[in-house]
DNA sequence: GACATTACATACCGATTGGTATGTAATGCG
DNA sequence: CGCATTACATACCAATCGGTATGTAATGTC
């Protein structure tokens, strides 16, 4: 019966605390994965409280899957999807981007890996909610590159033989593969060498 | 003061006990991860109880790492390394075993995918110990590679110009990451597809 | 300004977790 | 045989988990 203050935010806004959550949420589950991730640090890093959480979330899994469509999925579409599909030098941005990923590449974003591999590894076989939406972002990535590959080929500049659909799959495997082992190895240099041997593969796709 | 029956093991044999609890936390920790795996659940599947594990290992940390080393890293023994050292012919023997990788994948091991990777993507963040576990293995493997390699350079079955280490780090992290996304995907074929396209591209660097 | 609704905060809950303390039966050893 | 030690089984613990019920202040609507 005590009556504690009850504090709450003198200002409002809904989307603010709704993003700022989803941006907590993606961090905790960039670290610590989705089943490990507390809800309670989450609603620590952002100063809010189980009511905010669960009025904007009905349940655990509805916040993971919308970090997965809204967080995940948006960061992909800004460094690979969207310059990939606006170019009309798709070849060459392909190559770009994946020069870019190597060089630009940080200790900490290394140690923390690829988001959407760290999710697929963990979540895919038990939740078949989550195996959808993340295979989702997957499928759309493999297509991009698909789509890219296809359209350089008409343009010349991919070998007439190259299964476009089938270098997608690989490139997209070959690229995850390269941050989970540098993720392991916590070496920018092997992830440097990784993508240079994958850009090296992407270029022996070009026409002679 | 109730005197429960104690109902013992009437036979004992110490190491066919830690045998199986090694046995039954690998599965487990191969399905939910080693966070989310449970001791009541891995003990259920053998009958013990926690008396028994904590008497085999100190702590839950102890017994992944002892899966590691004792279940994940004896099963690359005898799939990969030895038969890569043994071999005499070592590049042929490396694309064999990447095609048989390919045919006898089974869509219940696909989906569970590589034990290594799921815990490298799990753990190598969140703790020094497995971080050094797994890297282990995973440098075992490049090495093994790696000087298989070599070894068919010298036997002129591969181009002089390859750089055996940097190939065979793409070599494994390719390997896992098809390992990784067949496993979202969820989908035998497209797993041998793209373990088809790595057989390729180890077979683009024999000799001319 | 009255009132419904939204946007939170607070307090509490059962279930499960890894870990421990203690007890007891089987085994190895002299 | 006697006795220490090993190899377990049982019972209990604090901590943490996701989730819920309830309360209240801010906001939108008329």
């Amino acid at each position: 019966m005590t009556r504690t203050a009850h504090l709450q935010k003198t200002t409002r806004d809904p989307d603010a605390t709704r993003d700022a959550i989803l941006e907590a949420a993606f961090q905790e589950m960039h670290r610590h994965g989705f089943q490990a991730a507390s809800l309670s640090t989450i609603l620590a890093k952002t100063d809010l409280t189980k009511g905010a959480l669960y009025h904007h979330f009905p349940t655990k899994n509805d916040l993971g899957l919308a970090v997965i469509e809204e967080v995940v999925r948006a960061g992909f579409d800004a460094m690979v999807f969207s310059p990939l599909r606006d170019s009309n030098q798709p070849f060459d941005t392909l190559l770009e981007i994946i020069r870019r990923k190597g060089h630009k590449a940080e200790p900490e974003g290394i140690s923390l890996g690829c988001p959407l591999n760290n999710l697929m590894q963990e979540m895919s076989p038990l939740d078949a909610d989550f195996k959808a939406s993340l295979s989702a972002v997957l499928s759309e990535w493999q297509e991009t590159v698909s789509t890219a590959l296809a359209r350089a080929q008409k343009q010349g500049h991919v070998r007439r033989e190259v299964d476009c659909r089938a270098a997608a799959l690989f490139i997209v495997s070959a690229w995850e593969g390269c941050e989970g082992v540098a993720k392991n190895l916590q070496s920018v240099k092997d992830y440097r060498l990784c993508m240079k041997q994958l850009e090296d593969y992407v270029a022996g796709l070009a026409a002679r």
